[in-house]
DNA sequence: TTGCCATATTACCATATAGCAATATGTCTA
DNA sequence: TAGACATATTGCTATATGGTAATATGGCAA
């Protein structure tokens, strides 16, 4: 009960957290490519072209907005959408994000080239 | 048919143009409160205690997403809901957060509040 | 017309945010 | 244990954004 008082409390800020996390084409690029399977820090850094710091600190605002989740994997961090268990907001978004921009061409350029990007060729030392 | 490609190069910007617009507090609780009923610009000032040109440009901003239309009353503009009927990202997070949001404290009493508002005893010079 | 009034625009300030380089953390393996 | 490696954190800069005061715009009424 408590609790449900507590969600109710705090609602509008869940909901412009989950917002503002979808408001930044990296993320959003970073949902979709996840959409399809899921993805390393690494892989991700070699998709969208950014520093590693970058793609990190995106990827925690989308953890704390409950829209992926990250499980260890040796030294790797993978990264996959979340369930939104806890989050109407996220769970809907997710949803029906997954039925947009398939026809956007930097999206389906990314999808394509996610294709054929592999941590084990990506990460060591270049 | 060139509109068609138009659109879909501007996917993900038009994506996030919705969302941005819908990521800011004081813009959900103007949707939430046109949710109820149409407001010109002065009763939305005085429900959310902001400076008139920040209402304004406020609901620039919502325009441009076609999140919310216009139109012209003597003096007033009074501002309603978009149908979305162009952008299936601003019709569907419109049909989402009609949903979203009722119990949240802040626009529960921006809502009963909107119920006493009325521009005739607001807009005068005070 | 003139003046009033609601709204829009402009100019500016303070804070938030996206980006990177440098560094810290933590885990595997030799 | 030491070193290598992937990721996280920190510190910083540049730009974006939300806010206001001052001013412009445009329509109605006297």
């Amino acid at each position: 009960m408590a609790i449900l008082i507590e969600l109710r409390r705090v609602a509008l800020k869940q909901f412009i957290k989950v917002m503002k996390a979808m408001s930044e084409p990296n993320r959003v690029k970073m949902l979709k490519l996840l959409q399809q399977k899921e993805l390393c820090v690494c892989e991700l850094q070699a998709l969208l072209d950014l520093a590693q710091p970058t793609i990190s600190k995106h990827l925690k605002l989308l953890e704390d907005a409950e829209l992926v989740e990250s499980y260890k994997d040796k030294l790797w961090v993978n990264y996959r959408l979340a369930t939104g268990d806890n989050s109407i907001y996220a769970r809907t978004l997710l949803i029906n994000l997954s039925g947009w921009l398939k026809d956007d061409p930097e999206i389906v350029n990314l999808t394509l080239k996610s294709l054929h990007v592999h941590r084990d060729s990506l990460c060591k030392k270049e």
